[in-house]
DNA sequence: CAAAATGATTTATA
DNA sequence: TATAAATCATTTTG
């Protein structure tokens, strides 16, 4: 509350009392009889403008008024504003019209599609009790983290509300304040709407930067509370038995181009209870691991070739099971487009 | 506990 | 856009 003039002092105050022509001017315009007497009572006046912020309120107050009833006054009005018209030339091309910033739109996009600055959904704490009892049945244990996630998400939505709600209002305290100050100065010295409103904007710049800072770091804590919560990667499970056993059959029996269609991955995902798109990533694990050592795997092929072979020939004939294991190794394996060293023997 | 295994993600490529 | 390859972050194993 103390900070707020002196600021104003700084900016405003100086500049515009130091004209060295002034005094000379005031002289011109009034004839000079007693000259030396004018010029001393205008050089205190134009002291009392300049020290004015300076003194505490009660005393800047009176003075003020004093001020506004000296017969010197209108006419020292009318000269600030001449000179005023002559400088705001120079105001006017420091105008800077700043594009909208691309790193703040960056950061509102994500706010927005986290749904940390969207409209918030139930209230607070309810919205992670809603979302856990939405997903019953099914995949609990996944609902489970998820509702965790949701009830910190909310936690971080809160915070930033709270913060931008405050600093908005920090603002608009503080536009006003400067706004009012600025009207009561323009009773002694000439500021154009024009020039209040730049001010305005200044400081709507300035606080907007600060909740930048603000958006900046929500979005660093949603960050880091996404790689906590919904990385898959943090919260593997293997696959059960069945499932493997199931992947694994099907890639050495189609060892020569172990590549699954769409239909057929949408096929093992279902009897394997997986995604697609786990299938998708067996596959490609998978193959590049067996690629890239193919002895480390050469006993694992052995055992799914005979019992895939098994169970063939139990389905067509029951009787002979003679069939060697035949290692499906060499036997057109189009995927294996350079062999690195297959290690061991 | 260290190393191996393993599912998921990221990056590069055709 | 699907895949290869490298890499990450876990789980399993010895």
């Amino acid at each position: 509350m103390d900070d707020q003039p002196r600021l104003m002092h700084s900016t405003h105050g100086v500049g515009m009392a130091g004209h060295p022509g002034l005094a000379q001017h005031m002289q011109d315009g009034t004839g000079g009889a007693d000259g030396e007497g004018r010029k001393q009572d205008i050089g205190d006046i134009l002291q009392q403008i300049m020290t004015i912020t300076d003194q505490s309120l009660d005393e800047a107050q009176a003075r003020k008024h004093a001020l506004n009833c000296h017969r010197m006054k209108p006419a020292l009005f009318n000269v600030l504003c001449e000179i005023k018209e002559k400088t705001v030339l120079s105001i006017r091309g420091a105008q800077e019209e700043e594009p909208p910033d691309a790193q703040l739109m960056r950061l509102d996009n994500m706010l927005l599609a986290e749904g940390v600055s969207g409209p918030e959904k139930g209230g607070g704490s309810a919205a992670a009790a809603a979302a856990a009892a939405a997903a019953g049945g099914g995949g609990s244990d996944n609902s489970v983290e998820h509702s965790d996630y949701r009830a910190k998400l909310s936690q971080i939505r809160q915070i930033y509300h709270t913060e931008l709600e405050k600093y908005e209002q920090a603002c608009n305290e503080f536009t006003t304040h400067v706004m009012n100050l600025l009207r009561e100065q323009s009773r002694t010295r000439p500021i154009s709407p024009k020039e209040i409103e730049r001010m305005v904007g200044i400081i709507h710049r300035k606080f907007s930067s600060i909740q930048m800072q603000l958006k900046q770091s929500t979005c660093e804590a949603v960050m880091i509370l996404r790689s906590r919560f919904l990385d898959a990667r943090r919260k593997r499970r293997n696959f059960n038995k069945q499932a493997t056993e199931i992947l694994n059959e099907y890639f050495y029996s189609h060892l020569s181009n172990p590549y699954p269609s769409e239909e057929a991955k949408e096929e093992l995902g279902k009897k394997c209870s997986i995604t697609v798109s786990q299938v998708s990533n067996w596959f490609g694990n998978k193959r590049i691991r067996y690629k890239k050592n193919i002895g480390k795997f050469q006993e694992e092929a052995n055992m799914y070739a005979a019992k895939t072979a098994a169970t063939a020939t139990n389905v067509s004939t029951h009787g002979s099971q003679a069939n060697s294991p035949s290692t499906p190794n060499s036997a057109g394996d189009s995927f294996l487009c350079d062999q690195p060293d297959a290690t061991s023997t």
